[in-house]
DNA sequence: CAGTTATTAGTATCAGGTGCTAAACGGAGG
DNA sequence: CCTCCGTTTAGCACCTGATACTAATAACTG
């Protein structure tokens, strides 16, 4: 059947879009022209097409993947007081193949704006606690608050909770470390 | 200048990898048949294999993000009763443009075992403690060691430690919590 | 059975190349 | 001056993974 087909074509893309028309005329046991009458269809650009994005992502985009979604971007800072940082879940994010967020996003989040919201160059956590409220589900937006409470020399204790909406989905509370740099490091 | 044009050849492509010989002709003032001469000498791939390449790497670094390289690979699991896992850090994983690494992937790595651990459909942290002791550098494998403690009802205690070599990295405590799948999800 | 839809084969064409050959340029030495 | 040699360029045939289009065939539907 046309739909089964058309269906299995977007998976298999989907999972894998460095196909080409031929390849897929294998697996989905149909001619080239069939494959490609589908993208027609379907609007699924040409493998060339899929490629060139992909690149153009892969070169404006990883690059942010490391600082900013994993770890959500920084909305308001106030160093050593506060900060609010937002996080879009996204459904890579997701706990196997259900709509649960995966915790040590939620943690990750957490940690950067602690880190964040402390005034020094390099912060490492030392220790932390923390609880999770209630679940994310993939597509909210994390907002996490941390506050600057107390702290001694290079430690400072910040809290954060994080909330969807009126939700409370994660409650912590991190201790940061200023690391001076006399040692070791760039 | 010959050596002029390749040194600006390099600088180019690395800029922006998806420019077509033509287009570097146009750039460099000279003729596609140099460019492509250039290109063979310095041993640069075509365009579409360089966009392949880098279309690859955009898949292929996105789907191990999910649930393999970021969490570890588990190496040894009695459910119920403890676990063993390693993480192959990356330079990707390091805090900004440093070699120490972010501290969420070690929470990843140990939150992601205490999970494995329990044995259960459904698992999530309800809520952790933990210390980080050293610093794990970039490239550094991550042993987490989870052992399951005393357990009520649907509720496991679950300490991790994560070593390198003979250094310890991190003790934490995590409360996991069997979700019975009586209402969503599937 | 005809009529319609779905599938397939086949051809011409395109972009962005490779690989090869041949020609033109351009400066140094005899 | 010409010749030699490295550099640059032009031109052509060919490749892949497509597009666009036509025509033929297969598969159901009433």
């Amino acid at each position: 059947m046309k739909k089964q087909r058309q269906d299995r074509l977007l998976k298999l893309l989907e999972q894998n879009p460095l196909v080409t028309d031929e390849e897929l005329a294998g697996i989905l046991k149909s001619s080239v022209s069939t494959i490609r009458l589908d993208r027609a269809v379907l609007a699924i650009p040409e493998l060339r097409e899929r490629m060139r994005r992909m690149a153009q992502k892969a070169s404006s985009r990883l690059r942010s993947l490391k600082e900013e979604e994993i770890v959500g971007d920084l909305l308001e800072l106030e160093p050593n007081r506060w900060a609010l940082s937002a996080l879009q879940t996204r459904k890579d994010m997701a706990f196997r193949h259900t709509d649960a967020l995966c915790d040590h996003y939620v943690y990750a989040q957490a940690s950067s704006i602690a880190i964040a919201v402390v005034e020094a160059d390099f912060v490492m956590i030392d220790s932390m606690r923390g609880q999770y409220k209630q679940r994310p589900r993939i597509g909210d937006v994390l907002l996490a608050r941390a506050k600057v409470g107390i702290h001694k020399e290079d430690k400072y204790i910040v809290s954060v909770r994080t909330r969807v909406g009126e939700k409370e989905i994660f409650v912590g509370r991190f201790i940061a470390a200023v690391i001076h740099s006399g040692g070791s490091s760039e």
